[in-house]
DNA sequence: TTATTATTGCAAATGATTTGCGATAATACT
DNA sequence: AGTATTATCGCAAATCATTTGCAATAATAA
């Protein structure tokens, strides 16, 4: 979605220089939790992790597989959750939902040959004249490029 | 997919002024099928009618629902067929897959309130050049958007 | 018409995601 | 801290979309 959706939170406590990227990125969330009044727990704190520190979108079977969390149900349910806090994003490839946290909006090219997944910048693709002129409101869009990968490519 | 897939066949009988613009083009596909080994049948027939006469595309359910065909595996495979045959070509949303015979590529929006699809050109849409860039060769691509069509916005 | 074999239809298997519910643990309150 | 309240978890079972095995059927070739 190239509208953001993540509720910029000012955390006033933000002594000690991150030594990880991804703490402060994880502790905003939490914190974003308990603003909303969800509770704070151990199977949220390590699906967010899973997801803060994920190189690249993961299914719902990867980021279980990231946690000790044995039980799907959970995995899902705290995904929607994140969903609806605009916490993290999905997009779906040949049946499969894929997630990741939002950072800024970008689409996804997958290489069919070894899986891998770019991100690709999306400042050009607002909502097409096309619709724009029939009356549309757009309100999100996702785009997914299939090719090959220079790597692959390459042999 | 912008790269346009289905092939060009010059169909040698192209007497009598097609009726309805369906028909030309379900002959055509019927006549693709023949040429490439397949059997015509009338489950066949009838899934590329449903799709044919479609105003927009559809889930093999529905395809199903417009046939006589109460065989939901009938309908994926022929499904898959026509797509190995570039006939048809196949989106996501929400899990579930859509079909629709190739014209010429677009993107699709979907109305969140009605369900609505609608079908907008992509020519602005080839590769980004960060992809290009970095050595992928991309063959297809697919981009939703997500939003209100003018006629649910107008209430 | 008959033989050959692609296709169908059905049943059952998958795989992903969802739901109901009792057990558990996170916050609120004293 | 101790307890009540109730969100959340974990598990089992239910859905849903899609796939697969196989024997019965029907489209083409001979």
């Amino acid at each position: 979605m190239c509208a953001q959706k993540i509720k910029q939170k000012e955390t006033n406590h933000s002594h000690h220089t991150a030594h990880h990227t991804h703490h402060g990125e994880e502790d905003e969330i939490l914190q974003l939790l308990r603003e909303e009044g969800y509770r704070v727990t151990a199977p949220r704190r390590s699906i967010i992790e899973a997801l803060a520190t994920a190189a690249s979108p993961k299914t719902a079977k990867q980021i279980g597989g990231r946690t000790k969390i044995k039980d799907a149900s959970t995995v899902y349910r705290t995904l929607e959750e994140l969903k609806k806090l605009g916490v993290i994003e999905e997009f779906q490839s040949k049946g499969v939902a894929y997630f990741e946290i939002v950072h800024d909006h970008h689409d996804h090219a997958i290489c069919e040959v070894c899986g891998k997944i770019e991100h690709i910048p999306c400042e050009a693709m607002k909502a097409p004249r096309t619709l724009t002129r029939a009356g549309w409101t757009i309100t999100s869009h996702e785009a997914l490029y299939r090719g090959v990968c220079g790597t692959c490519a390459a042999k």
